[in-house]
RNA sequence: GGAGAGGUGACCGAGUGGCCGAAGGUGACGCACUGCUAAUGCGUUGAGGGGCGUUGAGUCUCUCCGAGGGUUCAAAUCCCUCCCUCUCCGCCA
């Protein structure tokens, strides 16, 4: 959530910067009106519980004191403006319920210095490394699902057999492979970040904290019997972790990993991308997030991402750092960056990460605040970053593409051979 | 899933209708005492919303004792529903 108070005291600069992210104004000035309502309704209400809880005292007095009659005549006053204070409840109730169903649906501000654009076409290539996307030989032309095949590494027909259209199962070297490249990236981020193993099943409040709810709901599996969704990310128990807590300001930045499987519907996506790995409703994904001061925000930022990029450099990837212009920008995301790495068998340019700043945004909504060091009270609100360190499908398939030697088989970047049983080869 | 007990502030814990945002203790912080430490004494110490004022001066007011409803002039306290924790039983990787 945007701070309302910020809706209040400037709102054309609510309007001009939410524009970047194509917000209809008349949504800000919508807010502005209920909020003001509501903020009238409150200041009655209040008002009349201040003079019922007045006279209440009042009425016991007079009871100690046996004065009956008046004791009678207060409580009967004290009933009527009781009566008014009730009416003005429910319409404050109403009130809070609209204007936070409002501000769960605005999204955040995006960066001044995040670019702008109408898409993804106009997202800036800011670097890129590791070999050239055109240097890759012929026998690395080969769509990992062919080569796949051929080894035995992947079995998607079955997996379709089991729980349906893009699920995916990996098999012997390649199973091994998925789970060698999940400890790579936690292997390299245990240095600084707090290995978690959370819950991937979760509340609809986990869910709403982090933004996904209620704006995404058809995005997410959700089990009906319990109310219970199943995360699209570990951003989503890692974000909740500290809900409606206060933290201590010497203990942040907070730097939090998990590697969990991820599950999206991919609802708008039928149909896109559906060979190979590309797009499926199951994968596996190790997180990098921080709570952050807002003055250690930006830097973490930068920190997560470089942690990113580590682990594709170390596997020899081609990649390239997209930054997000505010026309593409998510719901929740203040400024984001997006890693990518070729496939050359594929010819594609594959998004592997999403590094991203959300401000105050989901700790608002999630309700994680700190104690500033050296004032003895007052609370600020955090603010969270987090990013992919590595998720599984498509580096397996950048991995397997641009490692295929002439003769079908599949070279072990060197990064991965310590988690791959000694082989140095797949084949 | 069945039976029982319980959820109060950073923590422990008292509180069965008004004098309770809440005793007492622990912890933390400040001051005093002390050669230092310790001990002792005194004091301070929750969060959030709104109004007026200020820009970090305040002041008035409302809300919060697991959550949500209800009864009452008045609810931490009485009633209802739900959630969670613990113990025993059942089941089970």
């Amino acid at each position: 959530m945007i701070d309302i108070r910020l809706v209040r005291t400037d709102p054309d600069a609510v309007k001009a910067a939410l524009s970047r992210k194509k917000v209809d104004p008349a949504e800000v000035d919508a807010l502005i009106d209920r909020d003001e309502a509501l903020r009238r309704i409150t200041a009655e209400r209040d008002d009349l519980r201040a003079k019922v809880k007045a006279l209440s005292k009042e009425v016991g007095a007079a009871r100690k004191a046996g004065d009956a009659e008046r004791a009678e005549s207060l409580a009967a006053e004290s009933r009527a403006l009781g009566e008014d204070a009730k009416v003005r409840e429910r319409q404050a109730t109403a009130l809070e319920r609209e204007v936070r169903e409002m501000l769960l649906l605005i999204p955040n501000l995006p960066a001044p210095e995040a670019p702008g654009g109408d898409g993804p076409d106009d997202n800036p290539v800011v670097a890129q490394g590791g070999p050239d996307a055109a240097s890759y030989p012929e026998h690395q032309r080969v769509p990992h699902w062919e080569t796949a095949a051929t080894l035995g590494i992947l079995d998607n027909e079955r997996a379709v057999k089991i729980s349906g259209a893009m699920f995916t199962m990996f098999r012997g070297q390649g199973a091994a492979l998925a789970r060698a490249l999940c400890q790579l990236a936690l292997d390299r981020n245990a240095d600084a970040y707090e290995e978690i193993r959370p819950p991937t099943l979760v509340l609809s409040d986990t869910l709403t904290a982090s933004g996904q709810l209620p704006k995404f709901a058809d995005d997410a599996y959700h089990v009906g019997r319990d109310d219970l969704w199943a995360v699209p990310t570990a951003e989503v128990p890692l974000t909740s972790i500290y809900r409606d807590e206060i933290l201590d300001e010497a203990d942040l930045p907070k730097r939090l990993m998990a590697y969990t499987p991820c599950y999206r519907r991919e609802a708008g996506a039928a149909g896109r991308d559906t060979r190979g790995l590309l797009r499926t409703h199951e994968f596996d994904k190790v997180e990098i997030l921080a709570l952050t001061t807002p003055e250690q925000g930006p830097a973490l930022h930068q920190e997560l991402r470089d942690r990113a990029l580590g682990s594709i450099e170390a596997l020899g990837l081609t990649w390239r750092w997209v930054e997000i212009c505010t026309g593409d920008l998510g719901q929740s995301q203040h400024r984001q960056f997006d890693l990518e790495v070729y496939a050359p068998g594929v010819a594609m340019w594959l998004e592997v990460s999403s590094v991203s700043w959300f401000t105050d945004y989901q700790a608002r909504r999630a309700n994680i605040r700190y104690r500033p060091a050296g004032e003895a009270k007052g609370t600020a609100l955090v603010h969270t970053v987090n990013g992919s360190a590595l998720a599984v499908p498509r580096v397996w398939a950048a991995v397997v593409e641009s490692n295929r030697q002439p003769d079908g088989s599949v070279a072990v970047p060197e990064a991965l051979w310590p988690y791959m049983r000694g082989a140095r080869v797949i084949a």
